[in-house]
DNA sequence: ACGAAGATTGGCT
DNA sequence: GCCAATCTTCGTC
């Protein structure tokens, strides 16, 4: 069943990141449905973190969307290419939020497959998040999209990731964060083939 | 109005 | 391992 928004609404990003892993995130984009396991996570605390697009209160065009109630998408174009797909979550005027980094497929497999113009299933497919939203059809048309919509939503599934089944690490691509990015805010299953693998 | 930098990826050496 | 691709965003002039 589709989590519901008081999931998404409490306000300890990093549980949220944490239980996000286990559970199952779909698309219908074109009539075509594609979805898959969520593997690796990163949880950005609003205003107090550096890594954060809303660090120190920023609020701008793009990051207004991180400030709405939990249980929305955020999706923002990164490197000029790449559609970053994210969960919001905490309350209203709260912009924390999290990053999905990798899944691992297991609906409408070949959809992806073309998405990714691959032939044979290599964990490449859904390992990072550009990687990810390509193969799901995901772009900036789903921000702001709820997260119980036909569009895009997540599900529990009775999946059970036990605490020791989770690896925790800095965050990647964050340098700029200073300190901030040494913060263990990544959350992946262990040996997990489809979690991205740092540079 | 201008320009630097970016929550990445894949191809080439 | 290195580097180009690609374009929006945001700080600064």
């Amino acid at each position: 069943m589709k989590l519901p928004d008081a999931f998404y609404q409490r306000d300890d990003v990093l549980t949220i990141s944490r239980e996000l892993l286990g559970k199952f995130l779909f698309t219908r984009v074109n009539g075509e449905l594609t979805g898959g396991m969520i593997v690796e996570t990163e949880a950005y605390r609003g205003t107090e973190d550096r890594a954060s697009h809303a660090w120190n209160g920023r609020l701008t065009n793009r990051t207004r969307i991180m400030y709405e109630a939990g249980g929305v998408a955020y999706v923002y174009l990164c490197y000029g290419i790449h559609n970053l797909f994210n969960v919001v979550t905490a309350a209203a005027g709260v912009p924390h939020a999290v990053l999905i980094r990798a899944i691992e497929p297991t609906e409408g497999i070949d959809v992806q497959l073309e998405r990714r113009k691959m032939t044979v299933l290599h964990p490449r497919i859904t390992a990072g998040p550009g990687a990810l939203s390509r193969a799901l059809g995901i772009t900036r048309e789903l921000n702001g999209m709820h997260l119980g919509s036909d569009s895009v939503w997540i599900e529990e599934r009775g999946m059970v990731i036990e605490n020791k089944a989770i690896v925790t690490g800095p965050r990647i691509g964050v340098g700029y964060a200073g300190a901030h990015a040494l913060f263990p805010w990544r959350f992946s299953i262990r040996n997990n083939k489809f979690v991205s693998k740092a540079k």
